[in-house]
DNA sequence: TATGAATGAGCGTTCATTCAT
DNA sequence: GATGAATGAACGCTCATTCAT
């Protein structure tokens, strides 16, 4: 299974549409970001790579912190897609959780830019961090937190600990595991099968148990 | 139990504190680096803040980066230090792992700043992150890698997730909660609790077993 | 009495507007830079008050600079007819050196933005002070110092004072009413009945006489 | 006579003093500003005419802006003060008001590019103009308008028109001949003896007297 | 003619780093 | 060692002007 960028389906494909120049601008940012992290990104290369002029960012876009917001928004959005829908295919609590596991991994693994600009370079614009970003990532972890309280609620799955908080680690989990694929450059190890190992640790726990 | 900043401790009082400045120099860094963020932080702030005048920074440090990675070095040795002693006293597998958890979220909660610093603001330097601080987050992680190998070893751990990516994980885990617990100003909830959390997850799984 | 704007009077109707934009962007310059002063007003925003597209404007005009005298050009041609008329109906020097006065201040009081224009925010382009606007400003000198020299010649007007000089110290008097009286947003004093001052001053002076 | 920019009186001659920068600076500023006018220079400029780096007006100056203000209040500061002095050497009010027209035509004589400055390229800063100057060029006007005061209440000067108004039209004739004068290139005119022009103008007026 | 999206040169300001004292 | 005034490269953003439609 691979995870398509998509986006703006079968356009006709006659002149490029408006939102050419912006799709174009966001594009170039990502990858600059992705390369060189935020604060070290000068404006004007991300208006080199996009082959528009300095100025023209500035009719799509407030400001350069606007430009990693509206990038966040508009990856975001499609990351949430994604995962709703892997959510709804699963019938079960335990399924959800792992689908939104496994889809986020497998999301990493195939679009490796956008997954660095979302888990590393985000964090080096705190003002982002500290009173942006989090809505966003809430809505991520309501996603699983949602899926756990199902499953106590019905009784499959322990109750020990709360739902958000559980679905915080998990999150934590499959960040680090991305953050250290992606620094590794995807030569240490399979990110798509490490859900995995995921499903064993925080389905079953790393205590062994004697019958089985 | 309380995890203090120490060191300084009874040093042979008189002796000339030739590393007064520098430590002061660290200390300050600490809190603004933790206060508005690396790149939002100046070299003159810190200055002011350490009570020193701006160029004897460049005695003791190479550069603002240098600072940082002085500082990270600085407050993880201390944290390294704490680590091995609490896993030192632990008798198995499960009980080192643990004691890393409590031990590292116990200290999370009583050295804000340095947490801040060490789990937030490092990661605003990308420099660091991808070309430095790899090295000394793989001294944590072998620690708790090398417990479970050995609890694997033992056949009381079970040996589904290769031990280092199972540290890698149970460190995402614990990362997570510090992040949230500190850009929650620790008004969330109690993270020194949250180990239990940790330990029903990581040990046990969410799954629920039908005889518990 | 009252100064209208007219100006293009009784035009052959019909007669396709074809300078429709461009009063209508002259227009829109005046009530601009009279608001923010020229180098705080953008060339699209003259655009949007004139209900133009930015380019619109350089069709009309070759450039910001031009715009300005262009504007210049325009009000002064007004001004200039209206003194010239006011002057012919006076009949001695005298007369016609207090017809200038009043007319001046009437129309300043009149048209205040157009006079803010011609009086203050003209002097901040200096390109158009130091190479452009002597020219037509000497034409309004030449009105005063010609009535002046009449006079003198025909000994009703003191001679110790070249004309020229004389009526460039007149002006002085009048523009700095202008620029007060604008300033203050005309509630600081009367400026039409100010004329009244500037007679006493110039024609008897200061000093008192003892059989006055 | 001659009027020197002076200051600083007899330095001891050693090391270039304090504000031996700060000095420099206000200088540069003074004749570049003359030069180009406000908006024209650039702050390079400056810096470079000052022999000094680009950043070490901004240890002196907060902004552009400020440095034109604090080069206003500097220079202004000289002018008022030799001002004062001038009215103070005067006996009643009517050689108070010539020695105030006489000694500020001779400063724009001898030190034109103050006079360039204060006269011409300040206006271009519109808010300069609206917000902060009218408070000291209104110190000037008071220093006349006093003199005038003085000599109607003594009955030796006529009282046709308000003290304050007759002085603004006072300052408007030689503020006229200033700029007149400044943008001939001081070719036109002696604006030294024009004192004696506005001697006769304002004090016996243009009409002729008969028994003259 | 008219449009307005696009351009890109230009500039004020910041701040890590240096160095004369 | 210690100082802090001085440096100057670097960069985000603006806005007059152009030009394809």
């Amino acid at each position: 299974m691979t995870i398509h960028s998509s986006s703006k389906g079968g356009a006709t494909k006659a002149a490029p549409p408006a939102n050419d120049k912006r799709e174009r601008i966001l594009a170039a940012a990502e990858r600059v970001f992705a390369e060189h992290g935020f604060s070290n990104t000068r404006v004007a290369e991300i208006a080199k790579v996009a082959n528009v002029a300095d100025g023209t960012i500035y009719l799509y876009f407030k400001s350069k912190d606007d430009l990693l917001i509206s990038l966040f928004e508009s990856r975001m959005e499609h990351v949430i897609a994604l995962l709703t829908e892997a959510l709804g295919r699963a019938t079960d609590a335990q399924g959800k959780v792992m689908a939104f596991v496994r889809t986020y991994l497998q999301l990493v693994h195939d679009q490796p830019t956008v997954a660095e600009v979302l888990t590393i370079e985000l964090r080096q614009s705190s003002k982002f961090m500290k009173e942006y970003a989090n809505p966003r990532f809430a809505d991520l972890l309501k996603m699983v937190a949602g899926a756990i309280a199902e499953g106590q609620a019905a009784g499959t799955l322990d109750a020990t600990v709360p739902p958000q908080h559980a679905a915080r680690m998990i999150f934590g989990i499959i960040d680090e595991l991305a953050v250290a694929w992606l620094l590794g450059r995807g030569e240490k190890f399979d990110i798509v099968r490490a859900a995995d190992w995921v499903g064993a640790l925080i389905m079953r726990g790393l205590e062994r148990r004697s019958n089985e």
